[in-house]
DNA sequence: CATAAAGGTTCCAGTCACAGGAGGGTCAAG
DNA sequence: CTTGACCCTCCTGTGACTGGAACCTTTATG
């Protein structure tokens, strides 16, 4: 399969795919012509790493996960580590944004919107 | 007032206040020795873009807001626009999150985490 | 058969908002 | 006089791609 049909099949964009590639995650075969010529493994591998990374997971957990998944003897107390580091820093992130959401809706809520000056806004990010 | 003292009074890393310069948000005066002086004007604007990034707002915004902010004839609708669009991205990436931690939740707590290679995560990560 | 569109290739630069570090100058205390 | 705490500029790196230039190959069409 050449790049464009992999990417169909996978939604990854081809300059994710080739940039997959760069970093060691797949290593498709080449034609004559030097165009890419993924497997069906490799197509696999890309579905999975789209998936991971939907989740959250960074480029270096991926890849720790991946070779996890590729590893008939792993411990699944390995892969469970590297979920639950994940899923705590998702909570940290939902935290961090929930605190902002409060702030700051409190303060779109109580601005007029109007021709006037007055923002209570401004005056929170201006207070002394 | 030396960055030092600056950035202990703003709590915003000398790093940043330098950048900040660099990208035009406080233009402090120089000493003959070349170390900067920031104005009681300037550590308000420091503390004043340190709480708009707080709250999430793009550098882009922040300039924006920061003009507002010293435009006396300012109308508070132009105000509330740039927070309520922030506010709607903020949005967006906590329904992102909880997307994310809904699944990933529901897959480490199916996970025995044991010596086991069993894993409903990589099962999850790699279905056909 | 010529050509044009669609797809492929590599390589370099840009994104965002800084952080780290090298290599140096300056200042206050002992 | 030296030591250590500041300060300066300049360059590079971060994460995970994305955009674009310049070029080659394949496929469809007149």
């Amino acid at each position: 399969m050449n790049i464009g049909e992999v990417s169909k099949n996978t939604g990854l964009p081809a300059k994710t795919i080739r940039y997959y590639e760069d970093i060691g995650f797949v290593t498709p075969a080449r034609g004559d012509n030097g165009y890419r010529s993924f497997s069906e493994k490799d197509q696999h591998k890309l579905v999975f790493l789209g998936r991971a990374r939907g989740l959250g997971f960074s480029i270096e957990d991926c890849r720790t996960l991946l070779a996890l998944y590729e590893d008939q003897g792993r411990a699944s107390a390995d892969v469970k580590r590297v979920a639950q580091k994940n899923l705590t820093e998702i909570d940290r992130k939902i935290a961090d944004l929930q605190a902002m959401r409060g702030t700051l809706s409190h303060l779109v809520a109580n601005c007029a919107g109007d021709g006037r000056p007055d923002c209570p806004i401004l005056e929170d990010l201006g207070r002394s």
